[in-house]
RNA sequence: GGCUCCGUAGUUCAACUGGAUAGAAUAUCUGACUUCGGAUCAGAGGGUUAGGGGUUCGAAUCCCUUCGGAGUCACCA
């Protein structure tokens, strides 16, 4: 592409004009800002010291050497110490030819590595799916897209928390008020119900705390001892020990919980190629554990709990094992890399999960080295940051949880409101209509979560979700649907514009721009598989469609009288809509043709 | 309290990882061919990038410091 082109075109020109080659790194080329005449800008000030002349100086040099030698550099011009280029339109119009009717555009060449293992989701199987996890769950199918299209092979995997006290909670609840109630008979989804027994385990617990401390308990003391918490951890052990009753109790709640998500998955659009349960897992991060006590890396107390001692890497001890021989959430999580590890070889394990945890995952990682695995190294924490309401942090306790199901449905019921009030699509069926409202709202709440830099925290304000104008996931829909609405009108017209014609024209500035969009797509996906983030590719999306509805607005395409440029303008459009559409895709957003 | 992260228009987010006069959206105000689809486009106002100091050709970005917020430091997950 041309910036490699430039890049080496400069290189060569430094060696000549100032006797020495520059790192590629001191070779900066960006974008030319609006306000400049110019495609691209090449930054001098890192060049001004072997050239030993003023920017502008070694600027107009440059821009000289440019021109003479590159057929595609036809004019420049120096503002301060910034070299602006423009690019000629032929250069444009052969990028169009070559790709504008390759369906595969954007994807990068197979890198035949080992694959990239990415785990989303990780749900507890004691309540529903919340917005906490739609974050999550968005940022990994998104970025394994992005990855995939980076050229890598990947492997989608899911961790199920699947054993633990909580569970135990609300399969006690369960047995205690449940009258043998099953999702069938309640007509609920099963992880909603087995979510309700969980609070209602909650509410019975804090009352017999409230009397525990009544007769003088104090009130940590109250939460461990009261009677239904023994209960639950007696179940636990139970549990442990195999106990037929409890096992099959657990097995049949936890099926219902996972009926209950595959429809909330679906719905979502994300699927995986295998689920781990940590309940076949935690045995194998036991036996990691004895590995290390064997090796001396770990050490053992009197009490016979197991630490890791990290004052090395200037972090604490941390328990491995309690003292009774159970295994902790961290000992589950060193089997569970382990066996992925030997389930794939890979070359990246990428978990995406919570920025709460990022204690967690150091600590994983240092213990992986301590045991032996040098493959520690490849694991990479996609930190994401919390999701927060307009009313502070969501609190399952005061029931201030968006529930991800009902959020759904809320952004279909919006979608389904404002269509009809436009009223464009009054022709569609019932079918039609139904799947053209999920695509749209959930094509808005995707985007809402997306297109925000997965590092930071964000505000998801439920007003402004079901905004459809604007940077929005239905704002791009609409111009895709527009774009093809124009394509299906040149079909109807018999204008036929997959041939390639005679462009002895200038183009408008609008077209280059959008040219010059289109031709970073595939940088942009490289960009956004190398820093795992879906909001590198949303904002470059929202920038396409921003120059095309300039374009759009501004430039006739039927109007236009010189059938040469009315070709070229439908297949620019056909290209853009392409684009929106692939880039859309790797953001687990569908477009539709009309809306 | 120790450690980590964050603080950008009223609000929600950008800023290609140190480059030009910090950009969008939203909200507010104004305008757009009797429309190739107005879920669009154009324009206006709105900023001491939390405050202060430093590093250099150049800082929202790096370093120090103060203030403010979040997370974490469990024999929870």
């Amino acid at each position: 592409m041309i910036e490699q082109i430039l890049t080496n075109c400069i290189s060569k020109a430094c060696l000549e004009l100032f006797g020495t080659q520059p790192e590629d790194q001191q070779i900066q080329i960006q974008k030319t800002k609006r306000e400049f005449e110019g495609d691209l800008t090449l930054v001098v000030f890192p060049l001004v010291k072997m050239s030993r002349k003023s920017p502008a100086d070694t600027a107009k040099m440059l821009g000289e050497h440019l021109q003479n030698e590159l057929t595609e550099i036809v004019r420049f011009n120096v503002v301060q110490g910034f070299l602006n280029l423009v690019v000629a339109d032929a250069y444009w119009v052969d990028f169009l030819k070559t790709y504008a009717n390759d369906q595969q555009f954007g994807k990068l060449k197979s890198k035949n590595q080992a694959p990239v293992v990415i785990e989303f989701s990780s749900p507890n199987t004691n309540k529903p799916l919340h917005l906490g996890h739609v974050r999550n769950n968005l940022l990994g199918h998104s970025v394994a897209a992005i990855v995939e299209a980076a050229g890598y092979e990947v492997k989608r995997v899911n961790l199920v928390n699947d054993r633990g006290i909580h569970i135990c909670k609300s399969m006690l609840a369960w047995q205690k008020w449940g009258h043998e109630i099953t999702p069938e008979k309640a007509g609920k989804k099963g992880d909603k119900l087995v979510g309700d027994f969980y609070v209602l385990f909650d509410q019975k617990n804090k009352i017999e705390i409230q009397k525990l401390m009544e007769t003088g308990v104090e009130a940590k003391a109250a939460e461990k001892e009261s009677p239904l918490m023994i209960e639950a951890q007696q179940m636990l052990q139970k549990w442990e020990q195999g106990d037929e009753e409890i096992r099959s109790l657990w097995k049949r709640m936890n099926d219902w919980v996972y009926s209950g998500f595959d429809k909330t998955y679906a719905r979502m659009g994300i699927r995986f190629d295998k689920t781990y349960y940590e309940s076949e897992t935690y045995l194998l991060g036991k036996s990691l554990v004895e590995e290390g006590l064997t090796k001396g890396v770990l050490i053992k107390k009197e009490d016979g709990s197991v630490w890791a001692d990290l004052s090395d890497s200037g972090l604490d001890e941390k328990l491995l094992l309690r003292a009774d021989g159970t295994s902790v959430y961290m000992t589950q999580d060193l089997g569970t890399a382990k066996l992925r590890y030997d389930d794939y070889r890979a070359g990246k394990l990428i978990y995406v999960v919570g920025n709460e945890q990022n204690y967690h995952f150091d600590v994983l990682k240092i213990v992986l080295k301590k045991i032996g695995f040098d493959w520690a190294d490849r694991i990479k924490h996609l930190s994401y940051g919390m999701v927060e309401l307009p009313e502070g942090k969501m609190k399952s306790r005061e029931g201030t949880v968006v529930d991800a199901d009902e959020l759904m449905e809320e952004m279909f019921q919006t979608a389904k409101n404002l269509t009809s009030e436009l009223g464009k699509v009054s022709d569609f069926t019932i079918e039609e209509s139904a799947e053209l409202f999920e695509m749209v709202g959930l094509g808005a709440l995707k985007y809402f979560i997306l297109k925000v830099d997965p590092k930071k925290n964000m505000m998801f304000n439920p007003e402004e979700s079901v905004d459809f104008t604007g940077n929005t996931g239905p704002f791009i829909q609409y111009t895709h649907a527009r774009i093809s609405s124009l394509l299906r009108k040149a079909n109807e017209q018999g204008i036929t514009f997959d041939e390639i014609v005679d462009f002895g024209f200038e183009l408008h500035p609008k077209e280059i721009r959008i040219l010059h969009q289109l031709h970073e797509y595939p940088s942009t996906i490289a960009l956004a598989a190398e820093n795992l983030s879906p909001a590198m590719l949303s904002n470059y999306i929202y920038d396409l469609v921003r120059e095309y509805n300039q374009f759009y607005q501004e430039v006739p395409i039927f109007k236009e009288t010189d059938r040469n440029k009315m070709v070229f303008r439908l297949q620019l459009s056909k290209f853009t809509a392409q684009v929106i559409k692939s880039g859309m895709e790797l953001l687990g957003i569908q477009v539709p043709d009309r809306m």
